[in-house]
DNA sequence: AGGAGGATGACTAAACAG
DNA sequence: CTGTTTAGTCATCCTCCT
């Protein structure tokens, strides 16, 4: 089950410590491999990122993304430093995908506080893939992973489907789940251009049905036969309970699934916190979409007190409104528009709760991912910029929360 | 709900220049 | 032989029109 972590990790991670590893300097910087850095984010002319006062390094995007460590792994933990004004109260976490378009990370980092993302690939604890960033400024020392630890390959999450598996299709783990799934037209195609094939099928039959189950994240479920995954195995793939988003429409349970978090992965950063807070803590969650951190929290079994919930989607509020009343005893605010949660009512609610012990969310990322063909427009986009709503609240939390 | 619709960034291996 | 450039490969929390 860890070959493929081990594996990667003898061969790419250990000759010079360098993933997951910058420790060795004070100011943050990474250590080793000069050569690939140039070509990540922030590298480019004109763009200067947080760390250009200190250094001339740039953000590099590790590969492979494991983060600061993974668990049960070998990985040297990191010993990072916060920037003084970074470190809490509140603790903070946030997320976006990590693939996005040059100097997006270097300006987001820039606004919370100058912490360099964590930049994790969901297919170390799952199996499918999910490339994303996190900046937070939790402590990354004794972390914990959700148990019973979950499928990392594709067989061992839907057995079913070894049957109908062709040899010629080498995928062990699926790609990322989307916001869309194949429609059946694809499908179809794909039984057509086999089953008229005597035998195994020519390579370019091959390559042409494989490229297309990469891209949509295709299983086998018959002779011949792929299909997309249903809700339900997104759910479960993701950490979710069975029938989360049960009692909405399929276009919006597969949209609100593929802009979740990955629990597995968004726990196993927030599991420093179950020690922290024995008695609860109040969360204030932003962008909360279906409540991929909510989710996260309970099953590290950390309770919430409360939780202001932003959420712009009715359908969304709809979602985790219910698992919240199924599952809680603390108190659920929701609020539709993260616009109108101006500073006066951040103070009113922060008075009234005792301060918020952490901020999370991850912001609109459909101007900054690959997918999207008309409008990837970077941070400033229609509904990507909402980040600076996020950069915004959380520094008027904090500055609130000094003042206390 | 179905169908159509590229671009960007990262990686890798090959080609290239010194 | 070594470091750099180039071209091919791959993946991507998607939007618009019907």
């Amino acid at each position: 089950m860890s070959v493929l972590v081990d594996l990667i990790y003898t061969s790419e991670a250990s000759e010079d410590g360098y993933y997951g590893n910058f420790s060795d300097h004070e100011d943050n910087s990474y250590g080793g491999r000069k050569e690939k850095r140039k070509r990540f984010e922030g590298a480019e002319e004109g763009s200067r990122g947080p760390l250009d006062s200190r250094s001339d390094e740039p953000m590099p995007l590790p590969n492979p993304m494991v983060g600061f460590n993974l668990p049960n792994q070998k990985l040297r933990s990191v010993d990072r430093c916060l920037p003084s004004k970074a470190i809490g109260p509140p603790f903070y976490y946030y997320e976006n995908v990590a693939i996005a378009p040059k100097g997006v990370w270097t300006m987001i980092s820039r606004f919370l506080y100058d912490i360099q993302p964590e930049f994790v690939d969901s297919r170390f604890l799952c199996a499918a893939a999910r490339k994303r960033g996190y900046i937070h400024n939790l402590p990354i020392k004794n972390r914990s992973p959700l148990l019973p630890l979950p499928p990392k390959t594709i067989f061992e999450a839907f057995h079913r489907t070894k049957k109908w598996w062709p040899t010629w299709d080498p995928r062990k783990q699926l790609n990322c789940l989307l916001t869309n799934v194949a429609k059946p037209k694809l499908m179809e195609q794909i039984h057509h251009a086999l089953a008229k094939c005597e035998g195994p099928p020519p390579r370019r039959v091959q390559k042409y049905v494989l490229e297309t189950c990469r891209e949509g994240s295709l299983v086998w479920v018959g002779l011949n036969k792929v299909a997309h995954l249903e809700p339900n195995e997104m759910e479960y793939l993701l950490g979710f309970p069975k029938d989360h988003t049960r009692g909405i429409s399929m276009t919006d349970r597969y949209k609100s699934l593929g802009n979740s978090f990955h629990v597995d992965t968004v726990a196993y950063h927030l599991s420093v916190l179950r020690d922290m807070f024995p008695h609860g803590m109040n969360v204030l969650s932003l962008f909360s979409g279906i409540g991929g951190a909510e989710v996260a929290l309970h099953r590290l079994g950390i309770r919430m007190k409360t939780v202001v919930s932003v959420e712009i989607s009715e359908v969304n509020r709809f979602v985790l409104r219910s698992w919240w009343d199924q599952t809680q005893t603390g108190t659920l605010i929701e609020i539709a528009d993260v616009q109108s949660l101006t500073s006066e009512r951040l103070e009113s609610c922060i008075k009234r709760i005792g301060g918020f012990d952490l901020v999370i969310g991850g912001s609109p990322c459909n101007n900054l991912a690959g997918r999207n063909r008309f409008h990837r427009d970077g941070l400033d986009g229609e509904h990507s910029s909402l980040f600076y709503h996020y950069a915004r609240i959380l520094d008027t939390v904090k500055s609130i929360m000094d003042r206390m």
